[in-house]
DNA sequence: GCCCATTTGTCGGATATCCACAATAGCCCT
DNA sequence: AGGGCTATTGTGGATATCCGACAAATGGGC
């Protein structure tokens, strides 16, 4: 099993070694990289830990390789570093969904605990995310047809209201039904709409 | 119906009036506090908006006001104006879940858009808070044997397992079915389980 | 005593579930 | 072209479940 990690990205070689130190003496497995770009060349969507993130690199700017993350969806927590950041830039960061934005000097222990907390949201993402994975998968092994029959299931109506609808027989939407049923692994139809429930957004 | 009002506060009369001509002369309505003590005498909960809060003033403070908010649940949004705001105020103020956070001086047009946006959020927070508040008093309704019922109905059982389950007949667990589906208003299990599931959390 | 919650019962109709058997159409692979 | 596979649709019947109306007994609280 694959450990989170905390990824480093600092051009400023002191404070990765410094970060570096810190977080392996606390037990939190760490990767640095001296730019946003040497990042990028590692960095496959789906890894999960945090990123600790300075904002003033040469080449792409830390708020650069944020928003190149967003583009690909990842939903990795990201802490921002910074030596001279400002009110503007502290905002715009968190309202686009930065965990953290912190002031250098900063205090280690608050620090590693604003991590361990974004290694904990990361991994409950990677496992709602796969959840969600697992429900999309299924509901694509459905056929058209298949899924009509289920949108209609879960708008409440009777097999006989969802044959009039669709035009066919009664015992065609059993069978279909049925086979919802078994593709997605339930059941009931109160079952199939917990399921969906919690995954659907 | 009620309009949405902007609720300003600031012990900054100057402010107050700069504010206030601002947004009337948007067509929003506006009601100023000159401190967070007169706005809490006036405030009820349930009322939506948008609160501009000055940080720095005397007595309560625009921060202590915001987590005052917090205790008594209010879904208020609360935009923060500031004239010497450092970075770690603004991360915590947003991190509690402010909306903005903004420093004098402050451009009119994006202030006003700020400001727009948040009295939508406020006014779906509002609809949704009342949605859920229905459920709610629904659910409230329901004796202590009839929410037994329901909850293993929602986890997908037959009214005759459930009536293992609780050791009863069968033909009750169908009275308190019945009973359930009739005080929550719907006809079948499915659409409970929607309707619960998008309000529960 | 009255109201309500809880429990139980019967009867019958409507619905859903399951199974066996069967047919048509489109697809991929050999 | 032929064979195999899947999706789709169909029929008929047996069984289980759900639902509504009518009825009634028990116990607690006002």
């Amino acid at each position: 099993m694959s450990v989170d990690h905390v990824f480093i990205v600092d051009d400023d070689e002191a404070i990765r070694d410094a970060l570096s130190w810190l977080f392996q003496s606390r037990g939190v497995a760490v990767k640095s990289y001296d730019s946003a770009e040497a990042f990028l060349k590692e960095w496959r969507p789906g890894q999960s830990g945090c990123l600790l993130l300075d904002i003033r690199m040469s080449g792409m700017s830390g708020l650069d390789l944020f928003d190149r993350l967003r583009d690909v969806s990842s939903s990795l927590p990201v802490i921002f570093l910074t030596g001279h950041g400002d009110v503007p830039m502290a905002v715009s960061a968190l309202k686009k969904g930065a965990m953290d934005f912190v002031e250098k000097p900063f205090n280690d222990n608050e620090l590693v605990d604003r991590v361990i907390e974004a290694l904990a949201l990361s991994a409950q993402r990677r496992e709602r995310e796969a959840d969600t994975a697992d429900i999309a998968g299924r509901l694509a092994a459905l056929t058209a047809r298949e899924r009509q029959v289920m949108d209609l299931v879960l708008a409440g109506k009777l097999n006989k209201v969802i044959a009039d609808d669709l035009g066919i027989t009664m015992r065609t939407v059993e069978v279909h039904r049925a086979h919802v049923f078994e593709k997605m692994g339930v059941k009931t139809a109160v079952e199939l709409a917990q399921l969906l429930s919690n995954y659907r957004l």
